[in-house]
DNA sequence: GAAAACCTCTGACCCCGGTCAGAGAACCTC
DNA sequence: GAGGTTCTCTGACCGGGGTCAGAGGTTTTC
């Protein structure tokens, strides 16, 4: 990597904060404490002082003095939860909701100052520009590991896997078919964002020069990110550096995005090869070592 | 403008602000308060502490106690302006300055680290995109304002102005020949970013309905915003409401973005009609009212 | 029903950023 | 050289963010 690239990102970075200095802190910070300011926001509709605390990782002495400031002026009343005594909750008032409210006015008002000097066109092109950033930065920060067969962040995966199969396939889907199988001779991969599971994949041995790949799925919410892309090319070069020379999968009519992105990655249609009901397509791709 | 559009920079700015809070603010406040840090590289190659205060904004006695701080820990040393012993000037030591370079290394592996998981096309992505938004916000935040042709700020551009034609010019630049018309019958324009002038033009009757385009200049600092594109137009159309249908304009052969900007304006060669020896090419346009 | 675990609040405390008023030294002007 | 100006330092002060220990309730467990 460039060190120029890296003093690059850094000028950016810098330019950046400074004018969104200007754009948003100054705006939370008007005539309120920024700590009262992002609590207002956190509330929203109500919430256990134990999940604010998690979420905005406070102090309990510091919530519950930040909650008294803004009991008394008005904008919030804190209350006992009705199942567990021991918990209260936040709520807000319609005081509070309306000082939210025109926090947040302020904010986009900023917002559309700044896009004001900008014709459409070169709008568009802003809003294009940043989310080729925000998707690759969190492409960038997607950590992909081996991990056993057993893993339970895996096993999570793979339900909510089988779930949207359920929903996808007409004629539905039993989840049983997906239970992985009892050894995985290859490896098994788990994409995760900032420590979330977004993703996963394995490949096994069908023969010794020959694998199968299964089980590549990506969360909804981490899809356009190029993750499946990613996910099967770490799998294709695990394969490879074990000696495997063909690789082969099945996936279902149903599943365009991920029959495109095999195609895009160099997958021909095959013979079947597999047995499942719900393999009504198989591909398969030569590893050419490189 | 579209609501969505506003909360899709929120939203962009919210993701960036968090992961550069990560990238930035941690690498600053290591172990050493924030004040500290910025002053530790606001110093660079010393400075006068009356400079430094200006620069960062700081209350003389803010300074001094972290200026005291620093020197406790044996990074700075102050000492007394030759030239004047009220003024005092601090400089790095040896340490103070292995600890800049070192907050410095630290901010760039982070980078470092977050393109890692990108590869060089996608890096090169990021980087597009980054220029781009940058470009687009410093557009964004340039005003172009009315002046009359007195103004101060409006000379000094053309006073730059002249001092790059002397350069570019191969037979040099008389900058006699760019003193403002005594009167300005039509109006004359001052770009400035965050208050700095940054580009200029004016427009003046040839006859009533014919204007002559004249001065516009962009300080290189600001090239490649799309600023002389925007001058322009507000040239045209400024004209265009005073009646104008035809603008001219000369230029020198030396001049090559200039004429590209013409030519990609609308703008078309045509008859000489000027007596000024700089003015070689010629440019004529017809403004259809829109 | 007692002990343990859990959740919240209070008071005390710390550091940092920031401001202010005034003292003191050096400089400039006349 | 007197008097005003400029620059810096010191001490005092404030508010905000943040941490800690312990008190006091409520719930769960045994």
């Amino acid at each position: 990597m460039e060190a120029e690239q890296i003093e690059q990102v850094r000028d950016f970075n810098r330019y950046y904060t400074r004018r969104l200095g200007l754009l948003t802190d100054q705006y939370l910070g008007q005539d309120r404490p920024l700590g009262q300011a992002r609590l207002l926001f956190e509330i929203g509709d109500g919430g256990d002082l134990r999940d604010l605390r998690a979420r905005l990782g406070l102090d309990s002495g510091y919530l519950s003095r930040l909650l008294r400031a803004l009991e008394d002026q008005g904008l919030v009343t804190v209350g006992v939860h009705p199942g567990d005594g021991r918990v209260r909750v936040a709520t807000l008032t319609a005081a509070g909701r309306a000082e939210r409210a025109d926090l947040d006015d302020r904010s986009r008002e900023r917002i559309a100052g700044l896009l004001d000097g900008l014709d459409d066109a070169q709008r568009d092109q802003l809003l294009a520009a940043q989310r080729q950033i925000h998707r690759l930065l969190r492409l960038a920060t997607v950590t992909v590991e081996r991990v056993p067969g057993a893993a339970e962040q895996a096993r999570a995966c793979l339900r909510r896997y089988a779930a949207e199969l359920g929903e996808r396939f007409p004629e539905g889907y039993d989840a049983a078919a997906l239970t992985p199988p009892a050894e995985v001779t290859g490896e098994q991969l788990l994409a995760c964002e900032d420590g979330i599971p977004v993703g996963c994949g394995l490949w096994t041995h069908l023969a010794p020069d020959v694998a199968e790949i299964r089980h590549l799925w990506v969360a909804p919410e981490a899809r356009g990110l190029g993750l499946g892309r990613l996910l099967l090319e770490r799998l294709e070069r695990g394969a490879a550096a074990d000696g495997v020379t063909t690789v082969r999968l099945g996936t279902h009519t149903a599943l365009t995005e991920a029959i495109a992105l095999y195609r895009r990655s160099g997958y021909r249609e095959a013979a079947d090869y597999s047995d499942s009901p719900y393999n009504q397509l198989a591909f398969e791709k030569s590893l050419q070592s490189s």
